[in-house]
RNA sequence: GGUGGAGUGGCCGAGAGGCGAGGCUCGGGACUGCAAAUCCCGCUACACGGGUUCAAAUCCCGUCUCCACCUCCA
């Protein structure tokens, strides 16, 4: 059973689907007005987690990651970067999309884009209006009408008249400052589409609610963003479904962000936590292993020391599954009864990683006593795999280069063999100085009880 | 003002009444020609003040500090 936080309970709870063995997921992905952020990664591996474990529990599952590709800032960043809306919002689309693959993040069953919706928003806007929850004051505006709805700010859990007042000056149009825009009149030089209120552009929020139901239908399992999304956009986004007579998410899940020196990162830090910036420093494996460390409800404090050594105790692992595998040959994952409590339990990672370390060193315990640590390694990589950190998945393919691959192979084991020649003779300064040599190549000699060998590191 | 979250050892990071999660660092040891890798031992923490209880990091009352959201946010 598995059992899983609700944001709009504040419990967790026992995770059934609507139809036994299916599971409909929509996460809110990224609007793509810039690089990402290993905040805005983390969100992506964190979901990936629930995605594999929702599968490997024997679920068919349908994972929905829209790309909000219109909106405010977009503009506005294609006017600063001179060039068109279209090729800004393209350019860091790509750019998510490289870093996803880069975390071994799974590609969504569906990836649609807000601008290719246009015509669902319009029918949901028609909708809205016609059964008196929207209206639209004539300036080309549309806006749902909040203080009409049966339901709202729930989630959340806050009253409409404790909110601060927005204070914008264009409140003219709406009946309620409160009152949000579903659509947005264009101005001169804007992209626009036509429709009946005039030629305009979606506000945000309005793309999720046409695209869930779209692609998920009236009712779906479960709706994912980061923890900033509750308010307003998740609410915002139930307010117009309900309006609309559906009945929408059955389970909210956020995940926390990463926060450096105690806060939420935000752009004002410049690009080095940018992800591709990252990725020079580690490879995404350990990337991805870093970011999903801690619990997805957890607040997860970025510093680099802390990423150093996060990468390092993940080569461990990752040289103990080479190790066996070079000793037993291929082996499989298999999911241990301690990982699938673990995960079963809200996704508890931390607690799976304790795992993981006993049967790191029960492995390693075994293979000095030259003893098969099959086992181990099995539950390990299993685990790995559900992680997205299993160090053989063909995603984290090496160089793809076998031909050079093969002969730097050959060339350091020639000189390990002279090493190992100068050993016999007992000649240490000629051993050492051939692997003090290899080690200036960046390469990490170790003699183990089958003769040496050697990785990069 | 409203809503939500957090404070745990040198660092990261779980747990939510009952025998010290786990990792890293550091110190000691084993192994080794020396290393590396690996293993073993050690380092007894829960913001503060009260209270409940046989037993509190965990529950209750109060206090302090920090963070976030309140129409840009992962």
């Amino acid at each position: 059973m598995i059992r899983l936080y609700d944001t709009a309970t504040r419990e967790v709870s026992e995770f059934k689907s609507i139809e036994p063995g299916k599971v409909s997921i929509y996460v809110c992905g990224a609007t793509v007005q810039a690089a990402p952020h290993i905040g805005h990664i983390r969100s992506g591996v964190n979901f990936d987690i629930l995605r594999r474990w929702l599968e490997a529990s024997g679920n068919q599952v349908t994972f929905i990651r829209n790309v909000t590709d219109i909106d405010d800032k977009i503009l506005h960043k294609a006017f600063h970067e001179e060039m068109p809306w279209w090729a800004l919002a393209m350019k860091y689309e790509r750019a998510f999309s490289d870093a996803y693959k880069a975390l071994n993040v799974m590609a969504p069953t569906y990836e649609p884009r807000a601008t290719g919706h246009i015509t669902q928003m319009i029918e949901l806007m028609e909708k809205l209006i016609s059964n008196g929850a929207a209206y639209a004051p004539g300036n080309g505006d549309v806006y749902l009408e909040v203080r009409k709805l049966k339901r709202y700010l729930t989630l959340s859990n806050q009253k409409l008249d404790d909110l601060q007042s927005a204070g914008d000056s264009e409140d003219t149009f709406k009946r309620d400052p409160r009152d949000f825009a579903l659509w947005k009149a264009s101005k001169p030089g804007e992209p626009s589409w036509p429709t009946p209120w005039g030629p305009g552009r979606p506000g945000w929020h309005l793309e999720c609610s046409a695209m869930a139901s779209a692609y998920l239908g009236d009712e779906f399992d479960i709706h994912g963003g980061g923890l900033d999304l509750i308010f307003p956009h998740h609410e915002n986004e139930i307010a117009q479904s309900e309006a609309a007579g559906q009945k929408f998410a059955r389970r909210w899940m956020h995940n926390a962000w990463v926060t450096t020196s105690g806060e939420k990162m935000s752009k004002s830090l410049g690009n080095s936590l940018i992800v591709m910036e990252v990725l020079k420093r580690v490879r995404g494996i350990e990337l991805r292993w870093y970011l999903g460390s801690a619990h997805y409800r957890s607040m997860l404090e970025f510093s680099f020391e802390a990423l150093d050594e996060s990468a390092r105790a993940f080569r461990r692992i990752e040289n103990f599954l080479i190790r066996v595998r070079e000793i037993e040959g291929d082996f499989q994952g298999e999911i241990a009864p301690e990982f699938k409590a673990a995960l079963d339990d809200d996704l508890a990672v931390p607690q799976a990683l304790a795992h993981i370390s006993e049967w790191l060193r029960a492995g390693n315990t075994a293979i000095s006593a030259g003893k098969s640590a099959v086992r181990e390694a099995k539950k390990i990589r299993g685990a790995l795999n559900i992680l997205g950190c299993d160090p053989f998945d063909p995603a984290f393919g090496e160089s793809g280069n076998k031909k050079l691959d093969k002969a730097v192979d050959g060339l350091i084991t020639l000189l390990l063999e002279q090493r190992e020649a100068a050993r016999v003779r007992k000649d240490f300064a000629a051993a050492d100085a051939i692997r003090d040599r290899i080690a200036s190549m960046g390469i990490t000699v170790e003699d183990t009880a089958n003769g040496a060998r050697w990785s990069v590191e």
